[in-house]
DNA sequence: GGCAATTAGTACCATATGCAACTAATTTGC
DNA sequence: GCAAATTAGTTGCATATGGTACTAATTGCC
């Protein structure tokens, strides 16, 4: 390679933006691929199952929030983790509309051979920090995250028109 | 929505990754999805730009260590910037296979008309941090992200086998 | 010096994704 | 109480992307 990468790191406009995506993407990249490769699921479906596995009895409404997908792919994705076996869906009580997702056993057993794959990375990728800088990053990234609602709406500004508004996440 | 952010943010197995993605994903696909819409660059092509515009004179292989990308999307890239004379490639003098990009004064141009959008929005994203807080984030990334080749190059463990290895990023 | 292994870049194919349009149910405003 | 607007979810289409296989040039190894 003909540069330094920490060159770069710090030369870009965008320098806290640049970091954080390299980082979650030297994360995310390797071992979704992986998965799916492994189990044969979508990006979508993985964490469809990962937020399931917790909070048993959302919709699909509510996956898009959390992790920032497009509710076509969501949709998708439910879909085919039903027709897996790996989760499966109630018509909500008050809401026709709505459906409550529940995660199967299959499902909890799928995702329990893939998970401690991604604890472990989030370890190695955290390892290098001391105690106090690991919990000083969480409390960072906890503000940042809940603060995320009021520019996140924004539009992008300058000549760009208003942008569509919810993100994709691990 | 059926259930709070927070709980999520912290309930899940890896809760640093998880904000981490949360963060970068509120950034970075709303303003690359005005940016793909208004001007027609794909990811990829957007990247390169940024790249360039920083470091002329690279190779595509360049772009992909640094971006995290694919070889065969900066190859399409890197293509279709040509073909928009965004860029310029030239033969690497001492190496036939490399070519060495450079950007073209249209290029600066585009890159100038969305970039600022870029910047603006990370200052929002930022803007909750106090300078102490910044300036600690800024140092925590930095050793995270010098670190990561030490576990990036780590098959994903457990029964999955060696995972491919180069991510995608911002 | 020459053959195997690596590296830069490309081409092809299958598929995941983004977007727009749509249905159906619910909420809002008057 | 009803029309308009919003919301949950789905479908179809176009395209961006990932993976494999390939060519060509270079490097490593004996």
């Amino acid at each position: 390679m003909g540069q330094n990468l920490s060159d770069i790191l710090d030369g870009v406009a965008i320098p806290m933006a640049y970091k954080l995506g390299y980082m979650i993407n030297s994360y995310r990249e390797p071992s979704f691929r992986a998965i799916e490769a492994e189990y044969g699921l979508t990006r979508p479906e993985i964490l469809s199952l990962i937020f399931l596995y917790y909070r048993d009895g959302i919709s699909a409404a509510d996956i898009c929030d959390f992790s920032g997908h497009l509710k076509t792919n969501i949709s998708r994705a439910v879909t085919a983790l039903e027709k897996k076996k790996l989760i499966s869906r109630q018509p909500h009580p008050e809401d026709q509309r709505r459906q409550l997702l529940y995660i199967t056993k299959t499902g909890r057993a799928l995702h329990d051979r893939f998970m401690p794959g991604l604890v472990l990375r989030e370890h190695d990728m955290m390892a290098c920090l001391s105690p106090t800088e690991y919990r000083q990053l969480e409390k960072l990234l906890r503000k940042l995250c809940d603060h995320a609602p009021q520019w996140n709406t924004h539009p992008l500004a300058t000549n760009l028109s208003g942008a569509s508004n919810v993100p994709k996440t691990t």
